[in-house]
DNA sequence: GTGTTTGTTGCATACGTATTCATTGATCGT
DNA sequence: ACGATCAATGAATACGTATGCAACAAACAC
């Protein structure tokens, strides 16, 4: 289309002659440098065998054109892009923000970027994964429900390393990287039930997720042992609108809860503004709310949300060592590791002191 | 490193001979469907001639196998990667990730990717640039107030089309999208004087941010002509404690503002939060804060704030537009687009019902 | 039947860089 | 002074794909 080779006129006329404004490459500089291509190469390479002298007129030849390397001519070669997919489901959730630019930033310290693959919740999920292997890129880090995903296909299809955060598959032969979610959720409903309430809630996200469904186990286990009952359970679809209807439906009912563990902030900074704000009620002392991941919103005094962190830096830490060490053993055994998250003790939660003090649990 | 040819056993030995478990080409798609590689390509390609059932065959074959195409060796060829880059450089405010959010989403169907640069704010910004420039990104869009770039620089530097967004630079030789900042601060500093306020503030955001520059050039123009007096202004540096704080120092004044409006929302929020919570203060009836974006959050009962929306969708679209119009003309003298805000009436400012009506004004 | 058009296909080459190999000049030990 | 070692460099090739060109077959008009 904006193609203007005129390719009968001249017989025999190479790229070079012609004066086509144009990115400049290594030849260029070689040329301009008195050298090689070869020599460009190496003086751009980071163990590269070059004289300093050479290399400093190189330098200087390939700042005066305006050179820049190409790197997708280089990954053809070394088979590495230098590019690390995210795939992501829900970016308006500020945890995944949050995520982005903790991997990024660690990512760019080492040379790499983060390719991200923003996946609507209704895209057929085989055209995304190709659309993330077109890439060639050196890992793939999935922050995303991927619903009706087959993890058996994920691993034939992909070339690549690939490793779930914050997501799980059960007897999955993939990587995975979370926070003890189990254990979690029964933590917070032995907080609740030790600091007296009654009857707790639980305001769930998107069906199947695993995140959800972890906590969801833990919680509902515990309050089953120690009140005899199961919890309320309402879904919440991880928005904060979710958590508005949430908190509508569950005091809809005859004996509303006085205590709502919600599966993620977002949802839990819902819930606190329809209680307060719509049904009248006073958070604390009317109900409990504690929500998951202690994106930065909750920290804000308006809301001033308890909830459970998660260890972001440690588990993108943890992702990335567990993609490098599998670029240099593809065969080795799926890790799952589950790093240990931590209460954050603010005003939304009316907690007994005593269980206050014991803030920090240990992974399983 | 992880490289394991044993390059002095065998005198001449193809790649293709040894059975390296790696990922399959075009050419092994070919050898399977028994057709030529050049047939594989252009099974691929869109407007590729192929015999139907010829593609058929070569679909099958490659699904087989695997096969998915290289876009690094396919953007050798047509010199275009799919790839945008998008530059930001602070993602945590909430209007980013929407910004990301809108744009990924528009660009994935039609085929392109984002590629993110999280630039740090005290990176040396001459090597973002070229880390930007290596991935040959089919476009550049920057929504970072990149400190102290020459603009000539980047034009000369740069072989890429370049889109500042919410960013203008003055007699700039770049393509620019923003919201009518000018227009807006006066509008918004008529907004609060007609309803009676007398002492309106002003929350700026970094310094030297053309966007708060400009939102702050218009507020201050119209209140200093209508009450005489320069409005008071803080700096709050585009964050939430940066919104707090300019509250705090505000109200350390002797006659402090029955107004304030920040140069964004997120420091609308910390300056919402900080009166009524530090200051106990009710908003509006005390003190009318507006604000700037339209971010989610500001949507929030608890916040509920009053806010002047950018046109989020559009910015993008005309920034897409710019960029391929610059695609297909490299020498088209640059535009600056400017497209209108709305106001968004809530309730964390007092205004008078009459002016309410004319909430949406029109761009220069 | 011939000549012409149309539609498919394969061959060969180019994209820009990294890397192997051979060559050269320099350095060193003796 | 002389061979041996070493560092620096260039020539040539490969990475995986797209595409111009030629070859070819089929279809068609006459």
């Amino acid at each position: 289309m904006n193609k203007k080779n005129g390719p009968t006129l001249v017989k025999k006329l190479s790229r070079q002659e012609l004066v086509v404004h144009s990115k400049p490459t290594s030849r260029d500089v070689a040329r301009a440098a008195g050298v090689s291509q070869s020599a460009v190469s190496r003086a751009f390479t980071d163990g590269g065998k070059v004289a300093p002298e050479t290399r400093e007129k190189i330098l200087r030849a390939a700042e005066a054109i305006n050179y820049v390397p190409n790197i997708h001519a280089r990954s053809l070669i070394t088979r590495r892009t230098g590019m690390i997919a995210l795939v992501v489901g829900d970016i308006t959730n500020p945890f995944y923000p949050e995520i982005l630019d903790t991997l990024s930033k660690k990512l760019q310290t080492v040379g790499q970027r983060v390719v991200l693959f923003n996946i609507s919740r209704d895209e057929p999920i085989d055209l995304a994964i190709s659309g993330v292997l077109k890439y060639q890129v050196d890992g793939i880090i999935i922050a995303s429900a991927l619903p009706g995903i087959s993890i058996a296909e994920l691993s034939l299809k992909t070339y690549s390393p690939v490793v779930l955060i914050n997501r799980t598959i059960r007897s999955a032969p993939v990587d995975t990287v979370s926070c003890d979610n189990f254990s979690a959720g029964k933590f917070l409903a032995n907080l609740l039930l030790d600091s007296g309430h009654r009857r707790p809630a639980f305001v769930a996200g998107l069906a199947g997720a695993s995140t959800s469904v972890e906590r969801e186990r833990g919680f509902r286990e515990v309050v089953l042992a120690r009140t005899g009952k199961e919890p309320l359970i309402a879904n919440g679809d991880f928005t904060y609108q979710g958590g508005v209807d949430a908190a509508r439906s569950l005091f809809e009912n005859k004996y509303p809860p006085d205590s709502i563990f919600a599966a993620n902030d977002i949802m839990a900074l819902g819930v606190l503004d329809a209680l307060r704000i719509e049904l009248g009620l006073n958070v604390p002392k009317d109900v409990s709310v504690i929500g998951f991941d202690d994106i930065g919103t909750a920290a804000w005094p308006s809301y001033s949300l308890t909830t459970f962190r998660q260890p972001v830096s440690e588990m993108i830490d943890e992702a990335l060592r567990l993609l490098s060490e599998r670029i240099s053993d593809p065969k080795r055994k799926p890790a799952n590791v589950v790093l240990p998250g931590t209460i954050v003790l603010r005003k939304s939660a009316r907690l007994s002191t005593k269980r206050q003090r014991k803030s920090q649990i240990a992974s399983a």
